[in-house]
DNA sequence: CGCAGAGGTTAACCGTCGTTCACGCCGGCG
DNA sequence: CGCCGGCGTGAACGACGGTTAACCTCTGCG
């Protein structure tokens, strides 16, 4: 028998809702022009429908970019949060935990990177509270473990520090994979664990 | 006396035209909202005239983002080639000189910083492919670099390292100024050292 | 003096795009 | 069987925003 978390996750992996084909078609143009730039009907000629089809499944354009916007945001704080609990007590041990899971997430999403800190503007107020709200708690897991490695550092230091292992790591999509992936992973990496205890 | 040079500088950075003006308030609004999101009415605004006079200055609103673009393109192609060739031999001086240089400009125009790797996109293809090019130099200069550092690393690795250091520079516009300038630019500079060499 | 041209203003034009409407198809369920 | 709800379509609507047009006002200069 299939239980209903089984089929759930068939469903999103194998033969993806409608409403899920949107989602990723619509990541992977608003990554590429500017969401303010792709109309609904691109949308949905990405998915093989016409443009109002995407109102069966979505209340708006902005309700569709808040909906990824809302799961990159939530995807990161609560992956950030699981991989420093897995990773003991030692700071060192936590940094590097951080830093697999930020690359991880880069080079598996590089569209979902670069619509999640271009096109943030482009949401409603409420929503973009929301999403800034979860991306302080993922930033703030890096400071905590930043601060404990750097026990002279003001916080403000380590805020910084933490958005610049950011920029640094999510360059992937600047940088399209002319580097295999391995050796990709291997190598920011370990610019970013040098650049973090510098 | 006042030589052209003089006049020229004092018009730019005492009273500067009315073209210029616009330029610089554009830059600001493009950077907070996007390109695409602000209106010529609110550029004109900005400088206290009504949308349709900055066509008296620019033959459309895509040729304002285009000058934009091209010179910052150019200031930093420019200024990278400078700099390394003011450094003298050692390849580790030339490092150090484009990383101080590229520092300098991310903290001076954090603005322009955002303009440039957001609304490229936004840009009609001709201009945009001069942009392109001018962006290659720059990160060419950079890989010669690199590559003289790391003999054994292919061209790949270190044009994947020079956009991973652009990105953590780059990320100044993240972190706003909650760190004195000073500090900033020295944090900036030795984690850019530490992940250019590591 | 008077004209020219630079730089502004308001009003209008028009294409694009998000969104809604009215309708059609189809598959499951009573 | 017959109805109903999920999905999709093409057409129309309405707002917004870039661009143009027509007109006005200064300033400098022959």
């Amino acid at each position: 028998m299939t239980s209903t978390r089984d089929a759930a996750l068939h469903a999103d992996v194998d033969r993806p809702s409608r409403r899920e084909q949107i989602l990723r078609a619509a990541a992977q143009l608003f990554a590429e022009r500017g969401s303010r730039a792709v109309g609904v009907d691109d949308v949905g000629a990405a998915v093989g429908v016409t443009g109002p089809a995407i109102y069966r499944h979505f209340s708006s354009k902005d309700a569709m970019l808040a909906e990824m916007l809302l799961r990159i945001s939530e995807r990161l704080a609560d992956g950030g949060r699981d991989r420093v609990a897995a990773a003991g007590a030692d700071p060192a041990a936590q940094l590097r935990a951080l830093i697999d899971f930020q690359v991880e997430f880069a080079l598996d999403n590089p569209a979902l990177i670069v619509v999640h800190d271009r096109d943030l503007t482009s949401l409603p107020a409420p929503e973009a509270t929301r999403v800034r709200r979860l991306q302080r708690q993922y930033v703030e897991v890096w400071v905590t473990v930043l601060a404990r490695l750097h026990p002279g550092a003001e916080a403000a230091d380590c805020r910084a520090r933490a958005h610049a292992v950011f920029g640094l790591i999510n360059s992937t999509p600047h940088s399209a994979g002319r580097l295999g992936r391995p050796a990709m992973h291997d190598l920011l990496a370990r610019m970013a664990e040098a650049a973090a205890t510098a």
